[in-house]
DNA sequence: GCTTGTGAAACCGTTCACAGCG
DNA sequence: CGCTGTGAACGGTTTCACAAGC
């Protein structure tokens, strides 16, 4: 019964409505009111058959031989996104990082609610982070149960990344934002990103190195970097704080 | 002269190539010498064909019926990611995220040294992050060509972002590790990965919405959303730094 | 003129399935 | 036998190019 075919929005274009979205909001806030899908994604950074592509998704009605309104799509990608509706999240590890995360303006100023400021340390409990108090991680539950949190972030290190994502799981929580570099395990119904600056790093240290004409690769069985060094790598981000 | 074809390794495999290093490393750690390619995928998060066809990109030779020898991936591994040589770099903007980037143990323990935490803020020059003086913005290129800096992270403001940019561009850095929420403009030669926490936060958004069974708001032609509802979206969109 | 919206083509990445080989 | 390595099929994404429409 429904005339819509469900429309269904393709990751990669999912992935691009919040660019598309801050574009949209610096060129209303420059007092623009209609937009090109090439000025549209000269902000955005992208080309712009993808913008149109994109948009095309959304059902969206642009004007032939004029452009978007700046106003409507900017109601249009939000709502899409869900931006609209309250979503309280919480923070599960205030070490560096989770400070950082907690300071941060971008979550609070685009509807992103802080429930919650969660450490294993008691020693922290009791500091107030951005003018959030940090509490206990005992009162996990009890945050996102009051709350109604549905999107919880993992700055731990690494080793209890697991065993609090599974408690942010069990208690209701179907969005995980992680920041530790380990492979969670979740059910299949609950959303899990990464971020894990040590694989950007990396990623453009590869780069680095073709442009560098440095001969790649030289995989000399018995001679690598030690296996301490390596494992190093894994629990560091947000250690100590 | 070269005998083999110019290798060329597609990017989805170089973006799970650290993936595969981490598992690697706590396999090494547990004295596993040998792994199949379904032990290792299961260890990596991915799946088992995947491992085999990224391994393959890399001239790797496994062991049929038995499996790859762990030291030799890590070193082949390590190779290609350009983890073997010591590579420098600058972190710009020494704000929460700057600190938390500074004491980050993974640029460390990676053969990545920082050779400099750069503020514009001349109170906090003098300070000392993570065993490393913050200098004066004016220090940025010379720090750059000091210690030949290849890699450059922007932990500033959005307004900050591109002149620090083309700073460190201009200065000789051919890859950029960016923060900030804009789209930075840069020479074809340089490389950019962007992090974008803002970003990572609306993409679950979306997911928690279509989950949730909220009806997307769809901006029908002459049923809008409130316009005050549209106002608090953009004003807050353009508050963030 | 201008720009959107969209089929079709080209591209890339993933998955399948099995031949090849230790 | 088990597991790798890979051609081939598949599905998703990007790009092209143009018809439709203001």
């Amino acid at each position: 019964m429904t005339p819509v075919p469900a429309r269904t929005v393709p990751d990669a274009t999912v992935a691009r409505l919040p660019l598309y979205l801050r574009a949209l909001a610096t060129l209303a806030e420059a007092g623009v009111d209609t937009v090109s899908s090439g000025t549209l994604a000269a902000a955005a950074g992208v080309n712009s058959a993808k913008v149109r592509k994109d948009l095309s998704h959304l059902g969206s009605y642009g004007t032939r031989g004029v452009g978007y309104d700046v106003d409507q799509l900017l109601a249009m990608i939000s709502g899409e996104l869900g931006l609209t509706e309250r979503r309280s999240v919480v923070i599960v590890g205030i070490g560096n990082l989770g400070h950082a995360l907690a300071g941060y303006g971008g979550f609070a100023s685009r509807g992103f609610s802080i429930a919650g400021l969660v450490d294993d340390d008691p020693r922290r409990a009791g500091e107030t982070v951005g003018g959030v108090p940090v509490r206990p991680l005992p009162d996990l539950e009890e945050i996102v149960a009051a709350d109604e949190v549905s999107i919880g972030v993992i700055a731990t290190p690494a080793g209890a990344a697991q065993a609090v994502c599974d408690r942010l799981v069990a208690a209701g929580v179907t969005g995980i934002l992680n920041f530790a570099p380990v492979v969670l395990t979740v059910p299949d119904d609950v959303d899990v990103r990464k971020v894990d600056l040590a694989v950007e790093l990396q990623i453009l240290s590869f780069h680095e190195q073709r442009k560098s004409g440095t001969a790649p690769r030289r995989a000399v069985p018995g001679a690598p970097l030690t296996a301490a060094e390596l494992d190093a790598v894994a629990a560091d981000l947000v250690a100590a704080g």
